[in-house]
DNA sequence: CTTGACAGACTACAGGTGTAGTCACTACGT
DNA sequence: ACGTAGTGACTACACCTGTAGTCTGTCAAG
């Protein structure tokens, strides 16, 4: 099943991805520098993850080491395409037109693209 | 401002960009198809809208005519902006490349991504 | 053994969201 | 004039989220 993951969830996640496994501590240390929470806020959304199957837990004595369940990519996906579902009609070179209207494009942007789609066509 | 927008209220605002400006039981009829809500569960989605800024009322006798007061364009680029940002670093090549990954582009997609690119080259 | 530090579990609580019920008013048909 | 149907306003309520505090058990140091 593919949980829904919330904001503050997700930065949780994030670090999870970045390196498992890791304790509560050890999250919540990683976190120093984006986010200030205590490290019970931490614990709050560690603990929801697991509830949500997002995050397994591993005994450590008598502490939990948390990995991740989902793959960063899976979870980037099914959001993703979401998103894309909900605003463009499925469509994703509506999204890139609004991002080149919105000048949310750079030239080395542009130019990762047309690689892709070379890439693609053949 | 920005306002945030949930998914039942973006449901709302859809028909309201598909035409507007529509009273309370338009929106209503309108959304039968895709959602099966009651009346008074459209009237207060309504009403959220109006609070957060995102609509217009224009009395007509003693009912409203809602309008919106974003654009469509506006608050799919801002979403799509803070989702690109978020799991893809603020680059769109991942995302399309993801799609890619999943078979979730036709050729036509392809080809007017194709198009799109070689019109911002220009 | 006692105390303290640290771990997870449980609890809290305000604000947002999804979904809707009830109230009070008013215009229209009979 | 009177009931009825439609209208917005107010109220409700459970669940999710963000943020954190308290409780309880346990390992380690003195």
């Amino acid at each position: 099943m593919a949980e829904r993951i919330s904001d503050a969830e997700y930065a949780v996640m994030e670090q999870l991805w970045r390196a498992a496994p890791l304790t509560a501590n050890q999250v919540a240390d990683a976190m120093a520098g984006t986010r200030s929470w205590s490290i019970q806020t931490v614990k709050t959304l560690l603990a929801r993850l697991v509830a949500k199957g997002a995050l397994a837990t591993q005994a450590d004595g008598r502490r939990f080491l948390y990995s991740p369940l989902i793959a960063r990519e899976d979870h980037s996906a099914g959001a993703a395409k979401r998103l894309v579902d909900r605003l463009f009609g499925g469509r994703i070179s509506p999204l890139v037109a609004q991002f080149a209207d919105a000048e949310n494009l750079s030239d080395a942007d542009i130019a990762e693209l047309k690689a892709l789609i070379e890439r693609l066509e053949k």
